[in-house]
DNA sequence: CATTCCAAGACGATCGGTCATATTGTAGTA
DNA sequence: TACTACAATATGACCGATCGTCTTGGAATG
């Protein structure tokens, strides 16, 4: 048997840790040390895990996104299943504008927030964004598409090209809840689009 | 005459290439120096100018934002007075969405990146943000108010919610664009938008 | 000369990243 | 079981570069 392998107990801290800090400074205002002093890792080690700030943080977004999109999915077959889709989605993005209120708006959607920063600066982050940004499609499309089934949601457009929409209204209502620091106008926009705009008539 | 004012000119070329930098990079991103260095002027020299990157930067997100706001207010009174709200809109975004790809997506709108980097750290460019959220808000429901008296989008909703509703659309179309390296995904976001969800029954 | 403006460069801090060294656990040998 | 040799891992000092900011001194104007 081999020694044993470096501490991946450390390696998940990191990530937890990168990922707090990144939600709230972003990838340039996020330094390295301040991950590593959090989680009360010496500096040298680092590389011991990631190759580089880049590779850690395109891994980051991976871990993000698995786990948010499994937490969703976890809701959706397990407490709110006997929910119809549109209140199912009603309620995930409640529920998430409630953890950014609750954390004063210090941090939001992790993808969109790399997305906006760094896509066009690191390919190996905008590969692994467009994989997440794939799987979300997928999901969302799904919901539409049991929505759709129900008679809840139009079925003049295909689920795709809503679950699209509805994604893109759901990352500019986080700027707009980050630039009026209020969930408000986030709630407003959001319900708008399942009640309203992507209604069956 | 007193000595003639520090120059003007000086500072608008700053403005300008802060606005270049800042739309690449990111607040963190970017650095004093390299807009220095773009415009010519010594390092010493910027803390004459402005009190400091913080206000710098608040200053570059208003100037942004009347400059691109006055742009498309011009379009719509001049070159495309003859065409319809939504045709105007539509123009507008699928000329922005030009520019950002002839830029290979380094740079899209600065409000929408500056919102989602640093509204939540600094609380004098939140500030401004919100304003200049407001201000094309304000655009925008003008456009739509003309838009439903005209017949061509739904009169059922108030102006105001769907202007809330298109800027956010937009803005995560605009995250989409950058996630894909593509804008005929955002031009599928917006065109649905304005020629289905909103339009008339 | 008095005043105002601008330039130069130093400031300490921090950036991402590297490296030689110390420490540790394992395998092999006896 | 005891010891050794070896390799994997942990570490923090260190690198050059750059960060935002400030002090200082000179230049130009009245």
């Amino acid at each position: 048997m081999s020694r044993p392998r470096r501490s991946e107990h450390v390696r998940e801290s990191l990530i937890q840790a990168g990922i707090e800090q990144l939600s709230a400074h972003g990838y340039h205002g996020t330094g390295i040390k301040q991950i590593l002093d959090q989680v009360g890792v010496p500096k040298g080690s680092f590389y011991n895990f990631f190759g580089s700030k880049e590779a850690f943080v395109a891994e980051i977004i991976e871990h993000y996104s698995h786990g948010y999109l499994g937490q969703v999915k976890e809701y959706v077959e397990g407490a709110g299943k006997d929910l119809s889709p549109v209140n199912q989605l009603t309620f995930i993005y409640r529920y998430s504008l409630d953890q950014y209120k609750q954390a004063d708006f210090k941090q939001s959607c992790l993808i969109g927030s790399m997305a906006a920063e760094i896509s066009a600066e690191s390919a190996m982050c905008r590969t692994v964004l467009e994989k997440t940004l794939k799987e979300w499609r997928v999901f969302f499309t799904l919901m539409f598409e049991k929505a759709q089934e129900s008679g809840e949601i139009r079925g003049d457009i295909s689920a795709r090209a809503l679950s699209e929409a509805y994604w893109a209204a759901w990352e500019g209502a986080l700027i707009i809840m980050k630039m009026s620091a209020d969930t408000k106008p986030a709630i407003r926009i959001m319900d708008l689009m399942l009640q309203t705009l992507l209604k069956a008539p």
